[in-house]
DNA sequence: TATTCCATGCAATGGAAGTGCATTATAAAG
DNA sequence: CTTTATAATGCACTTCCATTGCATGGAATA
């Protein structure tokens, strides 16, 4: 993606487009796969893992990013794919996390099923996750 | 929950039912909601962090408790409703995790729905937590 | 009783998230 | 162009939880 197409995008949600940003964006937008912050400091010779994690953050205040609880216990982070704002993340999707390669990714396509509660409860948000094998493991494993 | 009782428990689980397990036990089997090891932690005038780390994994791998990662990043832990054991659990259940009280439950009467996945993807796993107010919340809210 | 095995306790490590503060870059104002 | 204000960055440090190594104690078995 070009850097030109990248500062438009962070203009448009009120973020100033620094080199880092405009980086950070880039990794996270040619990656099938959600990212970690470790991951993603891995992708940089040297990058200070603050600045990082505060891109991130800033990144997912804003509406650009979406944080992923797949049950690691790491939190990995995807671009939005919906109209997301600092109002409301709006992309309510599948996650899945691979058991064999233990990439976590974002089943945009597949959205959440209604969810029955008990009485009294009132449900505010879903988190779906669902363990198991990817199609490419599963493919590279005939 | 007599001593007693619990003994036989851990027993059919091949568990050795020390008097520190049985107390943990105890803990969990009174509990309504999901606990962390910090909480167990606090439960006990002067119990180490270890041994009831050690204890809850053993009860994980016999399959007495399971773990449930309710994305605050901090694992609870709440005792199998179902016929689990070593091999594999098998109570696919409901979460609910309450933004109010911070408490997370286990809704053992809700299953998870059926998921539609992506060709070649296959399912070994489904979490589903849902984010909310629970009932007592709610009802104190009034 | 002697031996073996397992549970426990203490100390230490590791990984990740998050914060305080000084410095530097950017943008706006003069 | 220079000054000033604001925001981003980098470094050091802290905190929290999970996890492991090792020595010790206690229960079960022979
Ligand atoms: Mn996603
Ligand atoms: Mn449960
Ligand atoms: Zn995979
Ligand atoms: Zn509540």
């Amino acid at each position: 993606m070009s850097n030109k197409a990248v500062e438009n995008i962070l203009n448009d949600k009120n973020i100033r487009p620094t080199a880092m940003r405009i980086l950070v964006y880039q990794t996270l937008s040619s990656s099938e796969t959600a990212i970690s912050l470790t991951d993603l400091e891995n992708n940089f010779e040297s990058a200070d893992r603050t600045t990082l994690y505060r891109t991130i953050k800033t990144f997912e205040n804003q509406g650009v990013v979406h944080a992923i609880e797949d049950g690691t216990g790491i939190t990995k982070y995807a671009l939005c794919h919906a109209f997301c704002n600092e109002e409301k993340h709006k992309d309510l999707h599948l996650h899945f996390h691979c058991t064999i390669c233990e990439e976590t990714s974002c089943l945009t396509d597949y959205s959440i099923p209604k969810i029955r509660l008990p009485k009294d409860y009132i449900a505010q948000d879903v988190d779906l996750i669902v363990k198991g094998i990817c199609q490419r493991c599963n493919s590279s494993a005939l």
